[in-house]
DNA sequence: ACAACTTGTCATTCG
DNA sequence: ACCGAATGACAAGTT
């Protein structure tokens, strides 16, 4: 019943932090847990957070780091606090930025990840994504930047707004209607605009630039702005073909382009008419898996070298470079055709091409079903499925154009993106997670939360066990190093106890000194090796942390007799102040040793030590509350501390999974975007095959009763329509029962 | 004066 | 049973 009330209270404290941390819904297990199954341990909290034993235990075990275990850095545990308030500060700043930064460098496959960059990462894309901000039209250009973004992530099915951190409700709703007003006009731009695209290409290489060289960034940052800018005005209200408006563009277009003939009508129809079933994560993964498999096959072929004029890794860009003018190959094949020389094979759509379709997306919108509810579907959602499958095995595709074609596309696609990749062969190939995957792991198997890794932890954490371990080491082997070393760090509330000592031995205390020197031993003039590590000896029962002041500093500093004797009134005066309650009550009840001694030497050697003195009963009451008082404030320190590190650590690891999830989205933004033109320039292919395609008699095949299949050879055949409806639904199951 | 933060203390639980 | 550590809660002090 306890423990559950604990680890309840462990889970939901955490928990609360995440998500207060986090402010929307992070669907981060949808795009990790596959790959980090420790994120599970995470995002529920690690139960060993709080937990005494473990924190006890892995202080104590020495391990390799010997920290402490009463030690308590002041120093760093402030610093610590600052560095929680700029870290808090960044998050805050992040917050707008993160998604300007996702559209503007979201076809920078490596730059704005910057994994390796805790912070600056952030920091950078905040630098980068206010100049962008700061233009003329700052809303105007934010709210764009932001529809963009938000429209991809509607697109990809995320809900959650793409912001972080502590956008307040009316903050999201804000961003909310923006989004809806934008994708009311039927905002875009450059998804066709080939020009625009390499104007954009520079300024994602500047972006990138800057990135890296942050001191060179405002200057340039400005130039890009200014291009960037320029852009905006030139495609981003006039030609609605940008990928996050494709449902508002292909819906306007139908109606008024519905009419042409039933042929093309009905072969684009299998791709275009796919309904969006509730959005699956792991269809998700499995998207994103697909589309990375098909960008493979483009690497891979030949002809992609032509068009991916763009940095390596940047699929997007060359899907839009439209090759020169080729003749015109009849035997064109689907196969040569595929996905890798889809550009190349879209010169076939060029203007020579009378009778065709030219590669414009506008040519493709009257093909498209008039069903727009259709079209809605299939454009407006990241469900693949539709992609990949005859609509009419999703059920929703209208009777005419069912049946036509669902095999070819099907066959193509299919076999080509539904080989699974692992999810760990994705996360390699993005550099991230098995690195990051592993850090989060020993950070979190590490007991109590806290980081005692230094390579982990870049706050203060790190430094202040580090500090903690060389003073306690120090006041083992060099009492007037640990004299300075636990002066500085502040032994708190006893560092005034050094006086007592002083006022004591004036007072001439009987029997004080074999104690002080049976003291000492055990402390810190042990000559033996373990001296060195006093938490050897006694592993549960290390109480030098605050021994050193007043112990030391009597020892070592010069006496009060150095001093004149106004001067030492004063001290002691001020130094009267100085003391603690339960100091004071000791010397009043001349308790004739030191409150550092009450608390901190170990049972027996305490309990010795009051069975050398006759003390009273007051006395000894007195004493054994001062000792628990004293122990227990030196608890609440290292609880405090404690409790510290953990939020600590879980904001950076929240800090480590917002940007993990901004980085997927943009990814995923980026794949689908490709996986559309892709789908198009595929439509595109398969109306020019198929309608070249003469019968015997000269006349071309029906599509409502032929369709193109394509084989795995490469070859591809014309069969009839209902069989390859068949196949396709044979196709159908399969991935469905691969993924169980 | 007041809020926010810090620190010490007590009570309690746990190992 | 006792001890010490851990920790929530509270109060006093500090900023």
């Amino acid at each position: 019943m306890l423990s559950l009330k604990k680890y309840l209270t462990e889970g939901l404290l955490q928990f609360t932090i995440l998500l207060s941390l986090i402010g929307v819904r992070v669907d981060v297990d949808t795009y990790l847990t596959s790959q980090l199954p420790p994120l599970r341990e995470i995002i529920l909290g690690p139960s060993s957070a709080y937990t005494q034993t473990q924190f006890h235990n892995l202080r104590n075990t020495l391990d390799g780091y010997g920290i402490h275990p009463k030690s308590i850095d002041l120093d760093n545990y402030f610093t610590a606090r600052r560095l929680l308030s700029q870290v808090r500060a960044l998050d805050r700043f992040q917050v707008p930025t993160t998604e300007v930064n996702a559209w503007l460098v979201h076809r920078d496959p490596e730059g704005s990840v910057s994994g390796s960059q805790p912070s600056s990462g952030l920091a950078l894309e905040s630098s980068s994504g206010l100049q962008d901000v700061t233009g003329t039209d700052n809303g105007v250009r934010e709210s764009e930047t932001e529809q963009g973004f938000s429209e991809d992530l509607e697109d990809l099915g995320a809900v959650a707004p793409p912001v972080s951190g502590d956008l307040t409700k009316e903050d999201i709703d804000l961003i909310d209607i923006l989004w809806r007003q934008d994708i009311d006009l039927g905002a875009g731009r450059e998804i066709f605009d080939y020009s625009h695209r390499q104007k954009e290409q520079d300024v994602d290489k500047e972006l990138q630039d800057g990135a890296e060289q942050e001191d060179t960034w405002p200057g340039e940052g400005a130039e890009a702005l200014a291009r960037n800018l320029l852009v905006d005005g030139e495609t981003g209200e006039s030609f609605p073909a940008q990928f996050p408006a494709d449902i508002s563009s292909l819906t306007e277009a139908v109606p008024s382009e519905s009419e042409p003939p039933g042929l093309q009508n009905n072969l684009l129809s299998p791709l275009l008419t796919g309904t969006e079933s509730p959005f699956d994560l792991e269809q998700q993964w499995q998207d994103l898996m697909s589309i990375m498999e098909m960008q493979a096959m483009e690497v891979n072929t030949s002809t992609s070298e032509i068009l991916y004029s763009a940095p390596p890794g940047d699929p997007l860009s060359a899907n839009y470079s439209l090759a020169p003018n080729t003749p015109i190959n009849q035997n064109v094949s689907l196969h040569q055709a595929s996905l890798g020389g889809c550009s190349q094979d879209f010169s076939l759509f060029s203007p020579e091409v009378e009778s065709l379709p030219v590669a414009d997306s506008s040519t493709l919108l009257p093909l498209v079903p008039s069903n727009s509810t259709n079209l809605n579907s299939t454009f407006g959602s990241t469900n693949l499925a539709g992609l990949f499958f005859p609509p009419q095995l999703n059920g929703t595709a209208n009777d005419t154009a069912g049946p036509e074609l669902p095999d070819p596309l099907g066959g193509l696609l299919d076999e080509a993106m539904l080989d699974e990749i692992s999810l760990m062969d994705l996360a390699i190939e993005e550099g991230f997670n098995p690195v990051q995957a592993s850090q989060l792991e020993e950070e979190f198997d590490s007991d109590s939360g806290l980081s005692l890794d230094s390579s982990h932890s870049p706050s203060s954490l790190s430094s202040s066990e580090g500090s903690s371990s060389s003073s306690s080491s120090s006041s083992s082997s060099s009492s007037s190093s640990a004299s300075s070393s636990f002066s500085e760090e502040g032994a708190v509330g006893y560092s005034s106890d050094s006086e007592t000592l002083d006022l004591e031995e004036a007072e001439g205390a009987v029997g004080y000194q074999p104690e002080y020197s049976k003291f000492c031993r055990m402390s810190y003039q042990d000559p033996s090796p373990l001296s060195c590590l006093p938490y050897l000896e006694h592993v549960g029962h290390n109480h030098t942390y605050n021994m050193a002041p007043s112990a030391l500093d009597s020892a070592d500093l010069p006496p009060p007799s150095t001093l004149k004797k106004g001067s030492k009134e004063k001290q002691s005066d001020f130094l009267d102040k100085q003391m603690s309650r339960d100091e004071h009550r000791a010397r009043a009840m001349k308790i004739p040793f030191t409150n550092d001694k009450i608390i901190n030497l170990p049972v027996e050697e305490f309990n010795e030590l009051l069975s050398k003195y006759q003390l009273s009963e007051a006395q000894l009451s007195l004493i054994r509350d001062i000792r628990r008082r004293g122990k227990n404030k030196m608890a609440a320190q290292n609880c405090r501390k404690r409790k510290l590190d953990t939020i600590l650590n879980l904001e950076r690891d929240v800090e480590d999974l917002q940007r993990d999830k901004a980085r997927l989205l943009r990814e995923k933004v980026e794949f689908l975007r490709s996986l559309r033109q892709m789908k198009q320039k595929v439509q595109s292919l398969y109306q020019e095959v198929f309608g070249r395609l003469r019968d015997e008699n000269g006349r071309p095949y029906s599509p409502s009763q032929y369709a193109l299949q394509y084989t795995g050879d490469g070859s591809v055949l014309l069969i009839p329509r209902a069989l390859a409806d068949q196949q396709a639904r044979r196709q159908e199951r399969k991935p469905k029962d691969r993924r169980k």
